[in-house]
DNA sequence: TTTTTTATTAATCATTTGTTTAATTCATCT
DNA sequence: AGATGAATTAAACAAATGATTAATAAAAAA
């Protein structure tokens, strides 16, 4: 059964988007089933009618988190039609939105990432990043004498990093920089059009 | 009393390590009580005798390792002697042996900076980053006509992301890599070098 | 040595927490 | 309407967990 499409009632949905809710914001451990409950309008035992296991619906809500997450950036990387720069101004784009839309998302699937790596294979199965259009493109420039020889590993994590981990560290800059909410959206969406001007500096030769 | 002059008992530094062992791995909420008596061979009741409770214990060792974690970089940022150049190959070089070092320290930090932002402000009292020589620099050189005007804080964002996310994300590089631990250090390690390359290109015109 | 304070231990308490049970309500079908 | 199965509920169970107690051992002070 495909991931996009099993259907759930409208209580399973009702638990799903509470404890969605609850384990991005504090983790599994700090939630607890009672919270769920109360935060979704349900009876407690309807979480164990439904879903079986606290850890059960917990494994449902991380693998669907995760392959939404990641599932995006594959679509963006393996593109044939669009170049390099137009590839790092949409990805920049797109998960900026999703991060402003979701602050907990990068945080969650971190420390999911941590606990429990190997479910990362199961998100990704056939789907290739460190052989997607965006890395072939890159080597090509490399061949073509227009871009600086690296790894491409590098390559692909400075363009991660730069644009997830301001989010990660967000509190961090709130504090430092004395920001409202409104104030890091901005600089974020700032970073949106400076983000792929880095990359490009970065292997430019 | 200063955080680096505070004395602990033979029983207390026993605690301290395995407590601190385990909330790095596995958080606050996932680590218990037990655990820790049993990580560090004391009995269960000690822990309360000399900590009070498990979230005194905690804020401790949560405190103690920011300071640590903030502490030495901010000594970098804030070198009158070091050029900009040298303070980014510093910073990256310490940063990076640290992490390997300890590879649960950032995801650690980031986690509890998110679920308390303000033990950020008791750690970096008069400890300024947006203000330190680092900062300077960079718009001395913009002045100069050499560095590209940018909001300083990108700037300062720019070269924490690229030095830290990898560590966080270690898992997914390792995975999608299919690397081995040491593998995965020895890529880190040649970023010590590259990362104030890059962020130079970044910023220079 | 005797006394007093400190450190350590095993046992226990009181909650919390994940899960289950048994009863009840609701919807669907004949 | 009555029967059948699914959905929902309140109550309870069992295990885990943070914390405390009261007794003992060790160390320090007298």
């Amino acid at each position: 059964m495909n991931i996009d499409t099993v259907k759930y009632s409208d209580t399973e949905l009702k638990i799903k988007d509470a404890a969605k809710y609850l384990f991005l914001k504090k983790g599994f451990s700090a939630t607890t089933t009672r919270e769920i409950a109360k935060e979704s309008n349900i009876n407690l035992a309807l979480l164990n009618y439904y879903f079986t296991s606290k850890r059960k619906l917990f494994e449902i809500i991380m693998l669907e988190t995760l392959h939404g997450f990641f599932s995006k950036m594959v679509e963006v990387y393996n593109d044939e039609k669009t170049t390099l720069e137009e590839k790092l101004k949409l990805t920049s784009s797109k998960y900026i939105d999703m991060m402003i839309a979701e602050p907990h998302l990068p945080t969650f699937v971190v420390n999911e990432l941590k606990n429990n790596p190997s479910s990362f294979l199961k998100i990704l199965k056939g789907k290739m990043i460190m052989k997607s259009k965006l890395v072939d493109q890159y080597n090509d420039g490399v061949k073509k004498g227009i871009y600086k020889k690296m790894e491409p590993i590098h390559f692909v994590i400075n363009i991660l990093s730069l644009i997830v981990f301001p989010f990660i560290s967000s509190p961090i800059i709130i504090k430092i920089e004395k920001l409202g909410k409104n104030d890091f959206i901005e600089i974020m969406n700032e970073r949106k059009k400076l983000i792929p001007k880095w990359i490009i500096q970065m292997i430019k030769k």
